[in-house]
DNA sequence: GACCGGCATGTAAGCGATTTCAGCGCGGGC
DNA sequence: GCCCGCGCTGAAATCGCTTACATGCCGGTC
């Protein structure tokens, strides 16, 4: 089933179905009208692949995530997915798992498809990942990780900032133990996560934190809280890297008959649409995903308009303060 | 950067280039290592399309689904992408948003992309597209909505087998007002997942039920709450007729200061991850996500073997009580 | 030493579209 | 009455790859 019998079908050559498939002007109404109708009868549906392979733009961007299970992801990739259809655009998405493995092979799948553009929002880039598509030549934009270049645009948020005011409110109100939940592929070297949160814990007299980590999910929450529980001094409050991982120390608090915000207070990070419906509602930090995947589709849709020069945005995330935090228990 | 280029760094034909990037064992070991290495330095990256449209068979296969968003969706999606890489394919998805146009777009991009398979959880599918299906001649496993035919399979869950032994749970704690909270997608004239909880009200005397609908999301729940609790006589249950919307049932609940199980019983559906997590733990009905997605791989990735006869499989769902639902309060 | 079989490689024909360029028919200006 | 130009359509090259078939080269057999 092929342009071709489309076009003996409705007599005429296989250019002009392929004009009329791409709504060319020229054709004369009477033709179209027949092509349309043979296109119909026959049920024909135009091969992509030799469409790409012939006209050479590819109209999908691809997009990378880390975990779409995580809410976080997934409001991202919802938004650049409006986007990109309302600029005649297909996204496919690809997950991680956290595995650099699977990093490497969905980097190729979408360099293979020739994408037209790729949004990269994953926790970890190797350098020789990032040559790689520095020569591939398509527009590129990473969340939160790697270093702009020719044609590669950073978007980032400044955790620094939405955790100094995580660990300077729960200062204020007393909490002096900290634990940190963090996930595991957090654990590297210099942490762009758990950083900032022992950076800023030293800015505090009398203030410590010890971190647990497990995998990002409700489970690996839960677990981590578990373990940070198991030895060491009582903790006033639990920070966590995200609100999937405090929603799981949430549950293992419950469980444990200790009370939050009374007993231990608990702050999230990412204000996904969950943090209001668990229970209590989570103190949280907002990372705006909608502003992140417009930004992404602007960026990755407008390569040649735009200057593409402003390789580097930096988003300020906010203090939102719900029920799963209070002052420390007094002793 | 192409074939081409690749074969005369290597000073070979394109044919070995192709045969080493197969892993045709024909090549000699020297010949193919100064392929690799030309491969390497050229950083070239096989064109897929061409790849496709030359060799006929795609190793990529198709899912659909009506709402991401719902983690019942992914956790099938999750199963289905994992089968399918350790059989050496990729999966892309499409996301409906439960909107007929996208399905009808979805499925044609499908079509187009020539996927080797194609599995629709989606819950809606008019008869046209049906026999668009067909006619592709696509191996297609549709879950819970269609009908078998030729290159169509079925699986679908019997609700009204799980529906029915969460009505008869409650009426056995004395519940006799019920609510039912729906999505907005099952309004349509023969509900698949309403008219089971009507039916199985109508076996009990003195049970009633009214219903309200909104959209499949957590403030969806929420607000078809809202309106089921703002007419008529007081409930003494919701049957929500998924976990996410559950969980939006019991956040507009709590804020109103009723008391689950105590004041009002909730049950979900589905049994997702969150389900366990958010507060109280819901009572629900436990759909095998894993086995649906092992299924819909299983059927696709072997069309050629199985007798691909067994058109129609049936799961039946597990109750689950947890801590959402008690005896109906005494007026 | 001519011949044959088999392994490794090359040649070239598609795959199904897009697109350039050429051609055809026809009406209007001179 | 001719020719030009315009509007529409067709022929054919092209995109990057796979693969069937052809070819060249080798050692072994008689």
């Amino acid at each position: 089933m092929n342009l071709e019998q489309v076009a003996r079908r409705a007599k005429v050559s296989t250019a002009t179905v392929s004009r009329v498939l791409n709504n060319a002007s020229v054709v004369k109404t009477s033709t179209r009208a027949r092509v349309v109708k043979a296109i119909e009868e026959l049920k024909y549906h135009p091969n992509l692949h030799a469409r790409n392979l012939a006209g050479a733009k590819s109209k999908t961007i691809g997009m990378i995530v880390s975990n779409m299970e995580n809410p976080f992801f997934f409001d991202i990739y919802k938004t650049v997915e409006s986007d990109a259809h309302a600029a005649g655009y297909e996204v496919v998405v690809a997950n991680t798992d956290y595995r650099s493995e699977q990093l490497v092979s969905s980097i190729r799948l979408m360099i293979g498809r020739r994408v037209a553009g790729l949004a990269a929002v994953v926790s970890e880039m190797e350098p020789a990942l990032m040559d790689e598509l520095t020569d591939s030549n398509i527009p590129v934009v990473f969340y939160d990780v790697g270093t702009p270049r020719q044609n590669i645009t950073n978007i980032r948020v400044n955790y620094r900032r939405g955790i100094d005011k995580v660990i300077d409110y729960l200062y204020t109100l007393g909490h002096r133990k900290l634990g940190f939940v963090g996930h595991h592929s957090l654990l590297g070297p210099i942490n762009e996560r758990v950083r900032p949160v022992l950076d800023a814990v030293a800015r505090y007299p009398g203030l410590e934190v010890r971190t647990a980590a497990d995998s990002d999910t409700l489970d690996g929450g839960r677990l981590a809280t578990r373990s940070l529980l198991a030895t060491g001094e009582p903790l006033t409050a639990i920070v966590c890297v995200n609100d999937i991982m405090a929603v799981g120390a949430l549950r293992e608090l419950r469980e444990r008959g200790i009370r939050v915000p009374h007993d231990i207070s608990v702050t999230g990070f990412d204000n996904i649409k969950f943090s209001e419906f668990c229970y209590p509602a989570l103190t949280t930090v907002h990372i705006p995903r909608d502003t992140i995947g417009h930004l992404i589709c602007d960026t990755l849709l407008s390569k040649s308009e735009k200057n593409f020069a402003d390789h580097e945005m930096v988003i300020d995330p906010e203090f939102v303060l719900r029920d799963s935090t209070g002052p420390a228990p007094v002793l």
